[in-house]
RNA sequence: GCAGCUGUAGCUCAGUUGGUUAGAGCGCCUGGUUGUGGUUCAGGAGGUCGGUAGUUCGAAUCUACCCAGCUGUACCA
């Protein structure tokens, strides 16, 4: 090995992570899941590009300072800017833009897809990350935003959750502004106070109504400025903030539908105001009511696992007419770590059969072992370069394999296989203390015929 | 970006008021065993003590600056 100063480090880039079988066959399962439910609604599958023009979906040219500005952007050859893309609601607004004539409407496609964002990773969060949306194109209604809600629960559910386990909460962006008219806030200050007002799963409300006025201290004793407004508006903002008794056209249209299911957990809730600035009318967000630890097993706040609402004026941007939108993203990754944490997903493997490698000289008896029990779908590998059997038993038991094939010379002379079921060995070596006496019981080991490979494999395995 | 904390072996950490050759546990490798996993025993590899400069006879230890990581916070389509 040669050392040196200008050797790359053979490390990740922070945020990002390498994904394992377990997390792969887990995404897997959960995006099938999520998927089902989806197309039982009519939603139908759509994979757009992962890179987009930087335009495109609506970030300005990345500054000197930051070339980051959270997303990941980089120029082409013709020096026009590209961005990874950050979400996938952003390039289906330019799918749609760009495709308009051809679709369907309405247009409901859902999507599963890594997405990038070039920020300060945090506990559970990731610069790279699995979502999952879906999206309807083509509908003014809140009978629809309701709709969605009640997908959302059915997928929630249908992944094992229970309804008093979560909880979707819903507002609507007309109340605010209603609010902000009555109350005579200028332009500038509602978005200070939209951002304020979205931070009280973390604050609290009094926290929220520091913000409000004159500012706050972190914990680290970094100090934050507040939007300085009198006590008395803020007093009617945080009042507002949890008085149920308002209500407009579109929530009595959402309501009308949402009526039908009344053991779903999806509640008014005026405090929700997500998105801040693309949202339109209904908003909704899916939260999880129990109590999450990262792998540090420090506890996390976790804040929303599912997110979205209505989104006219999106897709206008590229100069279309107004089309109305709405829809639902998913962070699968969160989703699948509160899942595991709940017991809800076992990890699963499929059984592996390892065939020792006792000589050279009868690798063609290995290898149409091999042969067999692959035809008959079973994971089987064949040990090629180690003579020490010890060490092969160590590598199958560090591989999680279920059975070792043992067939040597004399085995192969008798037509028998030697077949070792690991589980049951591992079992067994609990009780066992002395080192010659664990060798001498071959635990788990019985002799087969070479003919009834394949049946007594089947037997072990169950 | 702002703030606080932390940087010693692959991982988790110990290292006394500055004092000889920087340690432990776990993990890894080899052997006891070239036909038997676990347990066990014996041995081994692995360090620019985050970096640089300074103070000192002497620095992992003290000082300054830099870098990185963590946590909080801000921005966030």
């Amino acid at each position: 090995m040669s050392k040196n100063k200008n050797n790359p480090k053979a490390i990740l880039p922070k945020g990002f992570k390498d994904s394992d079988i377990e997390i792969l066959n887990l995404r897997k399962r959960v995006t099938k899941i999520i998927e089902n439910e989806c197309q039982k609604y009519g939603f139908i599958e759509l994979d757009t590009a992962t890179i987009e023009f930087t335009e495109s979906i609506g970030k300005f040219l990345p500054d000197v300072e930051r070339p980051s500005g959270g997303v990941f952007s980089f120029q082409d050859d013709d020096e026009k800017w590209l961005s990874l893309r950050y979400d996938l609601t952003a390039p289906l607004a330019r799918y749609v833009a760009q495709n308009y004539q051809n679709l369907v409407k309405p247009f409901k496609r859902y999507q599963s897809g890594l997405v990038w964002r070039n920020e300060k990773p945090g506990p559970g969060r990731y610069r790279e990350f699995l979502q999952f949306d879906a999206d309807i194109v083509g509908i003014d209604s809140a009978l629809i935003d309701a709709e969605l809600c009640i997908m959302v629960c059915d997928i929630l559910t249908k992944l094992g959750l229970n309804t008093s386990q979560f909880e979707i909460k819903f507002s609507n962006r007309e109340i605010w502004k209603n609010l902000f008219l009555t109350l005579k806030i200028e332009k500038d200050t509602e978005t200070k106070i939209l951002r304020a007002v979205d931070k009280k799963d973390r604050l609290g409300m009094g926290g929220v109504k520091e913000l409000l006025q004159a500012g706050r201290k972190d914990t680290s004793g970094d100090y934050m400025d507040g939007v300085g407004l009198s006590d008395d508006v803020a007093d009617k903002i945080i009042s507002f903030m949890s008085d149920l008794n308002q209500s407009n056209a579109q929530i009595e249209e959402f309501n009308s539908y949402i009526s039908n299911f009344s053991s779903y957990p999806i509640k008014f809730d005026p405090s929700v105001v997500r998105g801040l600035d693309y949202y339109t009318g209904m908003i909704f967000e899916a939260e999880l009511l129990i109590d999450v630890t990262n792998d540090k097993e420090e506890k996390i706040v976790f804040g929303s696992i599912a997110g979205g609402g209505r989104y006219d004026k999106l897709i206008s941007r590229f100069g279309k007419d107004d089309v109305p939108a709405t829809g639902i993203s998913i962070g699968v990754d969160r989703l699948i770590m509160a899942l595991k944490q709940l017991d809800l997903l076992k990890a699963e493997t499929k059984p592996l059969v390892v065939i020792a490698n006792i000589d050279d000289q009868n690798m063609p008896e290995y290898i149409s072992m091999a042969r067999e029990i692959r035809r008959e779908g079973i994971a089987c590998e064949i040990s090629f370069d180690s003579k020490n059997l010890g060490k092969q038993l160590k590598y199958c038991d560090r591989k999680g394999a279920s059975i070792v094939l043992i067939a040597g010379e004399e085995e192969i002379k008798k037509g028998e296989i030697s077949i070792k079921d690991l589980d049951k060995g591992k079992q067994v070596s609990k009780d066992i203390t002395d080192r010659d006496k664990w060798k001498e019981a071959k635990a788990g080991q019985q002799t087969i015929k070479r003919s009834e490979l394949l049946i007594a494999l089947k037997k072990v395995l169950g």
